[in-house]
RNA sequence: GCCGCCUUAGCUCAGUCGGUAGAGCGUCUCACUCGUAAUGAGAAGGUCAUCAGUUCGAUUCUGAUAGGCGGCUCCA
């Protein structure tokens, strides 16, 4: 019997992995265990470190403020929170507070000492901490503590196999100077945080993530195994904000929320307007291509279209409020006009059904695709409005596909591809699949029918090859969905396309065809989207290329400079012939000096710029300068027209002179 | 919707301990015509988000509303 100190002498080893559970260090292990090596850098390690660092944090807390109590405080992706009921909310001062006091504790290298209490003991000693008190019952009403405790972040607390108390002990007196309700494991001490941790923000949080409960006080905190991996860290967050669709798109004069229109109701400026115009038109030819038929349908309608499918009684709530048109009634009080009230449409499903509705339809005209640019309005709540990503009004790149229930599978599998070359063609090639599954909560339709199409959308998620995860839960009322989740390029991962299947629509509007054998048959439905919306689409795209776009998309593809004013008519030539073949050129006759044009027209993140001095002209020639500076000079004219029009035809990138 | 913070020129931001405001960039005008990321000079531009309240006086203090930011909850 020895325990880790002894077995790992490597200072980054912080815990262990016994017979594959977690330890600390200074748990004992048998010659017959299985015991490896748990090092600071590894994603468990870094759980372990972040998870520390927030016992750190709430015993700075308590020191400042006795007062507060203890909520929660696991690690999560890159740190770790807390969360406290304090009577006055935190500021942004007691961050600065809280980070000494959290140094004393790191430097005072406090050890934290795991010890099994039983329930009765656990309540004696957090008598003081409501919320811990809870936690105890919830385990303790329950033989299967996570039936109760869905939640991971809850289970750090209690969710072991047995209740414990982690102390955090004073190496010097021995002195207990604080605990908490914990399952561990935790690095040996306080002092291998060191100086890699940072406080990042406040916010407030409810009780266990219900809005039903109170909401507590939560401080967000990020910690590395080194300063300099902090460093890097807090480089990536700024590169991110670099990013930001937000800033990007007010820099680039892209779009904007004027404040007269309302919350999250976005205009796109000329230039924004070209890139939505490019991403659409290549959007309508592919669709053309793959046998979709192009359709429009209004932004309002009646409240029956709304009832028929479901929407109103699951997402009135989502949903702007009807215009209602009063009834009339005449001097007897005679009703002359009933009242009707109409709804702008949150969805383009339930017209799309009124389309297949329209005539009889013959299994021959099946699979039937019906694609839509279609606008749709949403009341999202104040509070979740975010840029282009979340807003109130968009235009959804929308298809539904009816089919009969033997094609399904086929067609579903092609327009998984179909969705996945498309991204592909947009610059997003790194993705995995989501299968999204029944809400008990929230769905109509016969469990046989959600099974029957669960086990469809899985086979066909399966057999694309591409990694899968599940989303227990996450589908819409109607039915079980696939979704797309794409990485840019800074690794972030964002929801893009979604496919639903849906056999409860088609009964719901009495969706039918002929089939071969003469008999009325019920179609399958499927939902698809592959921008999701084109706004949110827009935005990716943009954080993605970090305002760089490809020069298919670029509103300005080419721009030249003259070195001075007498080799304008030169370039104007030459610009000429480029608008000829369709490219988006200028030049820049401007008083400015040609340092400034470079200037601007590189923080413009135009992809070509072409200047030309005498040398140039007296070549025949141009000379290229790039996005990242790097530059081609003396280029030939019809050498440099032919590579910008390859670069455009073939959807390249092009930062610098090796394009990518 | 909830918690906290924020809103001053087109943009980024100073500033006024309550006496109605300033810079840089941008815009406009003039001069300069220049070989790889900011030429110089001058001018215009603000109901200090909106509406109330307190005050002799409010951009400044209070409240409400709108919009934004960071989270939470939500996202058909």
């Amino acid at each position: 019997m020895v325990d880790g100190f002894a077995l790992f002498t490597d200072r980054s080893v912080v815990a262990m992995r016994v017979n594959g559970e977690l330890k600390d260090l200074a748990a004992t292990v048998t010659p017959t265990d299985d015991a490896q090596p748990v090092t600071i850098s590894s994603p468990d390690g870094l759980n372990i470190l972040r998870h520390s660092a927030a016992h750190v944090l709430a015993q700075a807390v308590q020191t400042v403020n006795p007062a507060a109590r203890l909520g929660i405080g696991p690690p999560v992706t890159d740190g770790f929170y807390y969360d406290f009921d304090v009577a006055e909310p935190f500021t942004p001062e007691d961050i600065k507070t809280l980070e000494k006091a959290m140094d004393r504790i790191i430097r005072q290298g406090q050890r934290f000492v795991r010890r099994v209490v039983t329930a009765d003991e656990a309540r004696a000693e957090l008598a003081a901490e409501p919320y811990k008190l809870e936690l105890i019952g919830l385990k303790g009403a329950s033989t299967d503590a996570g039936a109760e405790l869905g939640a991971d972040n809850e289970s750090v607390e209690v969710g072991g196999t047995e209740l414990t108390i982690y102390d955090n002990i004073d190496p010097k007196t021995g002195e207990t100077m604080w605990k908490d309700l914990c399952r561990g494991p935790h690095l040996p001490n306080t002092r291998m945080i060191g100086n890699g941790y940072s406080l990042t923000r406040l916010a407030a949080a409810y009780w266990r993530g219900s809005e039903k409960n109170p909401q507590l006080q939560r401080i967000y905190g990020t910690a590395w195994p080194t300063k300099d991996e902090l460093r890097a860290y807090q480089a990536r967050q700024e590169e991110a904000a670099k990013r930001d669709h937000r800033k990007l798109g007010a820099e680039l004069d892209l779009f904007s929320f004027p404040e007269e229109i309302g919350s999250g109701l976005p205009v796109f400026h000329p230039k924004g307007g070209i890139i939505r115009q490019e991403m659409e038109n290549y959007s309508r030819k592919r669709h053309a291509e793959a046998g979709y038929d192009f359709v429009y349908t209004p932004h309002i309608t009646k409240s029956n279209l709304f009832e028929t499918s479901g929407h109103l009684d699951w997402y009135s709530d989502g949903m702007f409020p009807p215009m209602k048109l009063d009834a009339e009634y005449d001097a007897d009080g005679h009703m002359t006009r009933q009242g009707v009230d109409y709804y702008l449409k949150p969805m383009n499903c339930p017209f799309h059904n009124l389309i297949f509705r329209s005539s009889g339809r013959s299994y021959r005209d099946l699979p039937m695709r019906l694609f839509e640019f279609g606008s749709v309005y949403r009341y999202e709540k104040s509070g979740v409005v975010h840029g282009l990503t979340r807003v109130r009004g968009m235009t959804q790149d929308d298809a539904h596909i009816y089919t009969t229930k033997e094609g399904m599978k086929e067609e579903l599998t092609s327009t998984l591809n179909f969705v996945l070359k498309l991204l592909a063609d947009y610059g997003l090639e790194d993705y995995y699949l989501e299968l999204s599954t029944k809400d008990p909560k929230k769905f109509v339709g016969s469990d046989e029918a959600w099974d029957e199409a669960t086990q469809t959308l899985a086979e066909v998620a399966e057999a694309s090859g591409l990694e899968l995860v599940s989303d227990p839960g996450g589908a819409a009322f109607y039915g079980p969905k696939i979704s797309v989740q794409a990485r840019d390029a800074i690794g972030r991962t964002w929801q893009m396309s979604t496919i639903q299947l849906d056999f409860n629509l088609p009964e719901r509007f009495d969706l039918e065809y002929t089939a071969p054998d003469g008999s009325r048959q019920r179609p399958v439905m499927i939902h698809r989207a592959l921008f999701g919306s084109i706004e949110r689409f827009f935005a990716v795209l943009t954080e993605h290329y970090a305002g760089a776009f490809p020069v298919w998309l670029s509103p300005v593809q080419v721009v030249g400079i003259p070195v001075s004013e007498q080799y304008g008519p030169y370039l104007d030539e030459i610009i000429g012939r480029l608008k000829t073949a369709g490219v988006r050129a200028q030049v820049d006759h401007s008083d400015d000096r040609m340092q400034k044009k470079i200037r601007n027209h590189t923080k413009a993140k135009v992809p070509f710029q072409l200047i030309v001095g005498e040398e140039d002209q007296a070549n025949g020639a141009v000379s290229f300068r790039f996005r990242d500076g790097s530059q081609d000079n003396g280029v030939p004219i019809d050498e440099a027209i032919a590579r910008i029009v390859a670069a455009i035809e073939t959807r390249a990138q092009v930062t610098g002179q090796g394009q990518s």
